[in-house]
DNA sequence: TCTGTTTTTGAGACCGGTCTCAAAGTAGTA
DNA sequence: TACTACTTTGAGACCGGTCTCAAAAACAGA
């Protein structure tokens, strides 16, 4: 492995300084640069095989065109359509991404914080932030978090989903066809669990309908997947055998509909006939889903491009710490499928 | 955003030079420092909010802890899993993942190998290469190529799943539940369907069966996974409502094997009963699935893990460059779900 | 041709660490 | 006390770009 060429080898060559050969690598604003000159330079550098050195770049420049992501899991299956988002929008800038876990542990994530100043990265996009995090440890970089904890909406620009619409959208939704007892399946972190829960709540209330607590399932989260969705199985069980089972189920998360429906098959009921079952997420296993799951989209894609063109903003204006932060929502969509439909009356 | 202070404040502050200060931060070789002197710099460093730059330390030590992973589509359902296990082997030693994008695209990948060498990246994982990339062109860096294609495990260390024996475990449990007449669903690149269908031919020879062309099914590929299960659903409606349909239908990869399940509901057939199904790549959405897909796991997680061992080693290794390339081979799994089952012969 | 303006080029400091090498300090031993 | 061996520290070059500033070159108009 020979040493690589470097910028005075190429000036040499092309017979110009280094400050010239410079000027024709450098991504920051147009160079003047003579087009023969120009011309000879890249022929140099073409002949040597030269490469600039990013880390030397941004030791000066202070610009590492690197951005964070941090996000609790990216096994979690919304994850990679807001990685997407996040990285079409940045390669369009000339921006690549570096993605870190938190695994929900507030120590990693404060580890992760530290390794995204140490190497220098231009901007973060921070998800949910765990309650230990204070505000004053959040990195002084343009960063956006996708969050509607106001701790953080106040001095930061946010993107957060407008999940509390998008529950009273799929109660709605069950009501209109119908349905006036809706199961609910919670799940997910504390705040996501509350949150929806008054939502539900609240749907009742103002639709005149009477809560009952039977018809309210907390699913208790585990790291793995896979557990939480065996858990949510016995507890679906439980729901539907029980002596007045709901006429539909509303799933905060499209992995507790897809439990909904599996169980409802092992049980012989069918859907929508005998349920209706509405998720949330639209993740891909809806659309695959057998019936096809109804889904309320949070439209993950978006949120990710929409928090990476904000923070490219801030990157590029000239002081964006001391400006406003932003704070935007994203609303959410309903997506009907096949496994929701009218009640069906049952003939004694 | 006042100036964030450097080594040498630190070092100024604790009252010994730059190099000692240095030596207390420096992730190299244990550095002999006095306790004594170590505690004063800590202190110094903590009461300045001191963080190490990490492009000015990459500059002279070449090394910015940093890997690279050149994926095709991080929407891809299998990406997470296989980034999860590259993630956790890296971060138990100090490094962390960018990740790239192809879409399939030569020229992007192209653009995206360049970007590696250009921020100095430590090392490469890559996925896949298109056929158009030449071995010369690779980074001349640590790396590891997941592929199986021979141009490339000859140069460099590579893994690979062992997809021919997937698929032959797939049939021989099929053909030992009685099936013997099994559509299989081709998707993905073209060497894959080629691969997965020669395994197939291969199948039918060994165990004395006549192939029927009629059974052999090629989805085309969309980038959109959407679209790709729309033409996968239309082409499975054929094949089921053939005069002779099939018993059992492997499908190459669980999208395809998921549009079976939701085909077959909707045309009536029951699972398992008139129809097995056995998919490929044990995703989440597998399990999930309304009956459970029954599915070959390749372990991407593993083959994450490995890959990401690998480049370790040849990164810890003096001569890494020179070394001989490690190739190795990763089983499949067959996972039996509710999708499958024995044959029911039909009373007529 | 000459002057004023604009464009292009070059010299060299600078970014903030790491690394080498030699000097200073400390122990252990005779 | 003198001497060797080992540990700890400091001085300063170095990594490969960017950036500033002034000099040189090119151009335009008179």
């Amino acid at each position: 492995m020979k040493k690589s060429p470097t910028l005075v080898d190429v000036a040499k060559l092309a017979n110009t300084s280094k400050a010239t050969a410079a000027r024709v690598f450098s991504r920051s604003k147009s160079a003047n640069v003579r087009l023969e000159t120009k011309a000879r330079i890249l022929e140099a550098a073409d002949k040597l095989g030269y490469s600039p050195n990013l880390s030397a770049a941004s030791l000066r420049s202070k610009k590492t065109y690197l951005i964070a992501l941090c996000i609790h899991d990216i096994t979690n299956p919304s994850s990679p359509s807001l990685i997407r988002g996040i990285q079409d929008e940045l390669a369009q800038h000339g921006y690549d991404l570096v993605v870190f876990n938190s695994d929900w542990d507030p120590n990693k994530e404060k580890k992760n914080l530290r390794a995204v100043v140490r190497n220098q990265l231009d901007g973060l996009i921070l998800q949910d932030p765990s309650d230990e995090l204070d505000v004053l440890e959040l990195p002084d970089i343009p960063s956006v978090i996708l969050t509607s904890n106001e701790v953080f909406s106040a001095v930061r620009s946010t993107v957060s989903t407008d999940t509390v619409g998008g529950v009273k959208k799929a109660l709605t939704y069950l009501h209109s066809m119908g349905h006036d007892r809706i199961g609910i399946l919670l799940g997910g972190s504390v705040s996501q669990i509350t949150n929806r829960k008054r939502a539900y709540l609240d749907f009742y209330e103002g639709a005149g309908l009477k809560v009952e607590e039977r018809l309210i399932v907390d699913v208790p989260f585990k790291t793995r997947a896979s557990d939480t969705f065996i858990m949510a199985k016995e507890l679906i069980v439980d729901l539907m055998r029980s002596p007045q089972r709901p006429s539909a189920i509303f799933a905060s998360n499209d992995m507790l509909g897809l439990a909904a429906l599996q169980t409802a098959q092992i049980e012989g009921l069918h859907v929508p006939r005998d349920l209706s079952v509405v998720g949330m997420d639209d993740l891909f296993s809806a659309e695959s889903a057998s019936p096809a799951l109804t889904s309320v989209s949070k439209h993950r894609f978006e949120v990710g491009a929409q928090a990476a063109r904000n923070l490219l903003n801030q990157i590029n204006s000239e002081h964006s710490m001391e400006q406003e932060p932003i704070n935007e929502l994203v609303e959410c969509t309903l997506v009907v499928r096949d496994s929701s439909g009218p009640i069906v009356e049952v003939d004694v």
